[in-house]
DNA sequence: CGGAGTCTTGACCTCTATCAAGTTTTGTGG
DNA sequence: CCACAAAACTTGATAGAGGTCAAGACTCCG
C-alpha cells in the first residue's frame, strides 16, 4: 500500500490519513479537485481535543454547527426515545462521518457520545458551504455523499428491522469487520469498541440475548468471542445466515 | 385556506397544487426565490402520464434521471432482498417526493410502483441541478430537503424497528392521517390505498397479524375500518400507545 | 354466478423479552 | 499491587408476542 506521504502539508497528510475510506475522500477524488482546491478544504478543517470515553461530540437539541469525521477511537449516536429510554442509533468508526443528520433543521437531533478515547475533525459547516460554492461540482459530490450515507443507513435499519436476533448480530458483525477492513484493519478480527448493552440497544435487543447469541455462534463455530474480542472464523457462514430467513440456526453437533 | 390563483402561469400553479406541502414547496419558499426563479424551476418539471395499478415509475437498477413529485395517488418502494422477497421500504401519497434515494449511486435501488391511478411530476436531476448551480441558496435548499427527508424516513424505521406490532400499526395510521390531513384531507378518516399485504409487510409483520391487529383496534373503539376505510376514532389512544412501551393492550371491558 | 385473490379466524409453536440469581470484569482508593 | 464495590455480563426459568399452517369467508370482477 503506497503511502503519499512527504510532499504535503501537514493538515492535508491528516485528511488522508482520517479519511482514506470515509465520505471526506470522496469528498476530494472524484470532483477532480485540484491541490489548490484540497489545500482550501484542509484549511477548514479542524482538529479538536480528543474526547474521553463517555465524552459528548454534540448534545441532541444544540445547534448544529459542522459535521465531523472520526480519525481514531469510536462514537455512538443516541436519541431519546419518548419513554425516556436512550436509542442508540448508530456506531461511528474511524473514517466515517456523523453529524450529518443535523444539515435539514440545523439542529443536532441525536447526541454523540465516546465509547473510548476518540480524536475527531471539525468541518464547520458554514464554511463548507462556502466552500462548495466556490468550487464547481463539489456541491454536487456533498449532495451525493449524504444521499448515500442516509441510503447506507437506512438500508442497515431495514435489513435490521424485519430479521432474527442472529441475523441481526451476523449482520452488525460483518458490517463492523468490513468496515475496519476499509480502514486497514483485520475484518474478521477487531475488538468491539461498545459494551454489549450497546450493541444489544442498537440492534432492538434485550442485552440477555446478546449473551446468548454470542455464546451460539461460538458453539457453532462462527466466531470466537472473550470480552470484547471477536474473531470471525466462518464468514461464510455468517454472510449465509444473513440472506435466508429460513435455516434458523441448526447445531449439527 | 387563501389560494393563490389566478395571476401566476398555469404550470406554476400546478407546481404550488402538487407540492404544497412537499419538498418542492420548500425549495422555492424559503431561499427567496423570485417570481423568475420560480418560472424557471416550474420550465423544468414535466408531466408525465398517469399511472395505472401496478405500473411502475422506475424499476430497481436502472438509471437515475429523475426526482418524482406525487400529485394524486399513491405509490410505493420496494426493494427486492437477497433471499428473493419483496420488501415494502416506503409509501408515497400526494405532495410527496420520490426517488431521492437513488442521487449518490446515480441507479435507482428501489420499484415505484403505483398502488392506484396516479399521476406524477417529473424534475430533471441534470436540469435541477444546473439551475441550482445558477440560483444560490437553492443548492443548500437541495441538501436540506435530502437530509430532512432522510432524516424522517430513519426515524420511522427507527420507530418501527423496536416497537410491538401494535405500536407499529398505531404510528402508521397516525403517520398516513397526518400526511392526508397536510393535504387538506380528512386527518382521521380516509382511505388506504394499499393492501393488507402492503402494510404488513412494510410494518415488518405476518398478514394474519395484521388481521388481528384492525379487529382489537376495533374492538378497542379506536378505529372503524371497513376494507380499507379507516377512521381513527381516538387519535389520543392511539398516540398514547406509541409512546410508552408499556401498556400493551389492556380491555377493560 | 363463479373463480381468483384477499382477508379473516383459529390452533399451535417458536423466538425473544423478562425476571431473578449468579459471575466476571472494571474502576477506585488504599 | 491488592481489595472491594459497582457495573457489566452470563445463565436459567418462564411467559407472551407474534409467526406459521390450515381452513374458511369476503370481495372484486368478468
Amino acid at each position: 500500500m503506497a503511502e503519499a506521504s512527504s510532499s504535503q502539508p501537514p493538515r492535508l497528510r491528516d485528511i488522508k490519513a482520517v479519511c482514506k475510506t470515509c465520505s471526506l475522500n470522496e469528498l476530494c477524488l472524484p470532483v477532480g479537485l485540484d491541490q489548490e482546491d484540497i489545500e482550501a478544504l484542509d484549511r477548514i478543517v479542524q482538529r479538536r481535543r480528543p474526547l474521553e470515553r463517555g465524552d459528548s461530540l454534540y448534545q441532541a437539541g444544540t445547534t448544529f454547527g459542522a459535521v465531523y469525521a472520526v480519525r481514531t477511537g469510536a462514537l455512538k449516536s443516541t436519541i431519546l426515545a419518548e419513554d425516556g429510554e436512550e436509542q442508540v442509533t448508530a456506531f461511528h468508526l474511524p473514517g466515517e462521518m456523523l453529524g450529518l443528520d443535523a444539515i435539514s433543521f440545523r439542529t443536532h437531533p441525536s447526541t454523540a457520545l465516546a465509547l473510548e478515547t476518540s480524536s475527531i475533525c471539525e468541518i464547520p459547516f458554514e464554511e463548507l458551504e462556502h466552500l462548495a460554492e466556490q468550487v464547481p461540482g463539489l456541491h454536487r459530490q456533498l449532495l451525493r455523499i449524504m444521499s448515500k450515507e442516509i441510503f447506507l443507513e437506512q438500508e442497515m435499519l431495514q435489513a435490521l428491522a424485519r430479521r432474527t436476533a442472529e441475523q441481526r448480530l451476523a449482520i452488525l458483525l460483518l458490517s463492523l469487520g468490513d468496515r475496519f477492513g476499509r480502514r486497514g484493519l483485520s475484518p474478521t478480527r477487531f475488538l468491539l469498541p461498545m459494551s454489549r448493552q450497546d450493541l444489544s440497544n442498537y440492534l432492538g435487543l434485550a442485552p440477555e440475548t446478546m449473551s446468548r447469541l454470542f455464546k451460539r455462534f461460538q458453539e457453532s463455530k462462527w466466531i470466537t468471542v472473550s470480552n470484547r474480542e471477536v474473531s470471525l472464523c466462518d464468514v461464510d457462514a455468517l454472510k449465509a445466515l444473513t440472506n435466508n430467513r429460513e435455516a434458523p440456526l441448526k447445531r449439527d453437533g
